[in-house]
DNA sequence: CTGAAAGCGCTTACAG
DNA sequence: CTGAAAGCGCTTACAG
């Protein structure tokens, strides 16, 4: 009456459960007509293995290890929050979670990092690291030994991760183009535009698309050179100041990376804010700030949240032998005002 | 070694499973000495009970009844799909969603399709009507018989619902209100609004939205009297037309409704795409065309298979007597425009 | 190459 | 009020 189950399968193909299993789980050492006995049987009646029994018998546990790099930022705190919580709420799916965080740019800690994940066992690495050959090498050396791995964030193209799971930071820097234009209206005017540094692809790639949509679309416009804040408030927040010292005419700030901050309190200090669009990326706890006070008018977010389960998700297909459905894993480019801003969505405090 | 089970709680406590499984399902006939026993062990080993375990062995199947209009918009097919595809995705979870169409408006057939739930035995439902006595009644009577209820897209506050799985709409209209009045100009200029109806509280709430921001921050624009368009495309495109002849200096429209449709065609017919700020609810697959056309500048979007996961993640966790997680379970107010258009979103053939 | 039996972590009649 | 035994759907040694 109900779903048919290895039982079932096995009485009509006239085997034992043992056989079935072997079949089902595509083993070694059955002969040929059996095997196609146990098929006919499964396609007959329509069977379809309850994989969460299947994984309650074999003590089935997913391990896998989320490698992050200890920039200071608070988008990263949001991600490894986001990363917490989806290895909660995944846990009854047998999936653990151990997050690692790497000082940024130190290869050999990294490199470790790698190869402790590799003596460990883990089955699946979620890795968020700019592209270097050491990490290329040590992806291939991972993919060798069967481990899924996933890049976050940061793509890792030339690799042979399994997924990216992250945004078309092209886009998201077109979309900044689109809305900075809208919003700082037709001209003339200068636009400053901050990065973390011109050494990650992320910012280039953000910094192309902005301009290219401002200098296609919006004529009237025209973008200064490259802010580098190196992750440093006060950097940034030194650098803005000059910035605007120098040039007349500056009706918008892009801030691509890092380092809103700083921006901000420069703005703030001016009392610029009304005059001045400032489009920046994360919806971190300070931006949420600032969108609410009307001192920033746009954020261009990743979902941290999305991007935590969706890591967990596409490793744990990956270590079933699943397909992924592509339109869920998709992670998109969120366009956050002061109008839609999600209530509370930072941090559910539990009392 | 491994985690605790229900054999270590047994063996600690002094007692036999069954009755560790009554204290842990908080079923009577317990002495209250052993009852205490028994919790002392489970907090002590730290035990947490394997969900998916205890559900195979009570063969726990989630049935829930999806309720939705039969209303031939574009956007309840791609609801209705990101529903099957919710559905396949968590079978393994051993949820089974029903989903049943009823005449809008129709509440004779409603109520009807209401009884036949209740009699069929469903564990939950999630519901996409509008707001009338009846309704409510209903879903009081499936949460006196102990059936979790959730509204969908359009909220039930007067009712007993657990949950409300759907966007801000007040809010929504508010967003759509900022982007119109940054992208159209300051003026002067009127905007076209249409709707559905003006009897669907979403509409209204829009619509109030809407009309606040552009009042209060864009004093150069002034909107014109609601168009109700009636789900019907040529209607829309009629009165479209009559509004457009008889108001000079129209810069925007703003779609609030669906029959999108009939507005693009009197747009592009007059060749008025360029001139025209035009923003429009929900991404469906004319609005992605749309979109990619330049024709209209922003979608402000309820992410359908969004809706419908968690619709089924909370009723489910209503079944469970579990919390949500609240930050989880709250659907953005999305705004996309053409250059953070999810690629190939709407459908991935399988091919 | 194949099968009988025990077990994964939990629940459910049935006795007592 | 409590326990021994069987079972959920699947997998895993161990024999043969």
């Amino acid at each position: 009456m109900g779903k048919p189950t290895v039982h079932d399968i096995a009485r009509v193909a006239g085997v034992s459960l043992a056989t079935v299993d072997r079949v089902l789980n595509a083993r070694a050492g059955v002969r040929e007509v059996t095997v196609r006995r146990v098929q006919e049987a499964v396609s007959r009646l329509g069977y379809v293995r309850d994989l969460s029994a299947a994984n309650l018998a074999r003590q089935r546990r997913y391990r896998f290890a989320f490698l992050l790099p200890d920039t200071p930022s608070q988008f990263l705190r949001v991600l490894h929050e986001a990363i917490d919580e989806a290895a909660a709420g995944l846990s009854a799916d047998r999936l653990e979670i151990e997050t690692t965080h790497v000082a940024i740019g130190d290869q050999v800690a990294l490199q470790q990092a790698f190869r402790r994940i590799e003596t460990m066992g883990f089955d699946g690495v979620a890795i968020m690291a700019n592209e270097t050959p050491m990490v290329r090498d040590m992806i291939a050396r991972l993919k060798a030994r069967g481990v899924a791995v996933v890049a976050m964030i940061t793509d890792q193209p030339q690799s042979e991760r399994d997924h990216f799971v992250g945004i078309d930071n092209l886009a998201a820097g077109r979309t900044a183009g689109v809305l900075m234009g809208r919003f700082a209206g037709p001209g003339p005017g200068k636009i400053v535009v901050a990065v973390n540094t011109m050494q990650a692809r992320d910012m280039v790639d953000r910094r192309m698309g902005f301009d290219e949509v401002i200098a296609t679309r919006f004529p009237g416009l025209t973008t200064l050179p490259t802010i580098e804040g190196w992750d440093n408030h006060q950097m940034v927040a030194r650098v803005t100041a000059q910035c605007l010292d120098n040039h007349t005419g500056v009706v918008g700030i892009y801030c691509a990376g890092a380092g809103l901050r700083g921006i901000t309190e420069v703005v703030r200090a001016r009392g610029l804010a009304d005059r001045l669009t400032i489009i920046g990326h994360d919806l971190t706890p300070h931006a949420r700030e600032m969108l609410t006070d009307g001192v920033v008018d746009v954020i261009i977010n990743q979902n941290a949240g999305h991007i935590a389960r969706s890591a967990a998700r596409v490793l744990k297909a990956q270590c079933d032998g699943v397909e992924v459905i592509a339109s869920q894993e998709r992670i998109r480019i969120e366009i956050v005002l002061k109008e839609n801003l999600p209530q509370g969505a930072y941090r559910e405090d539990k009392t």
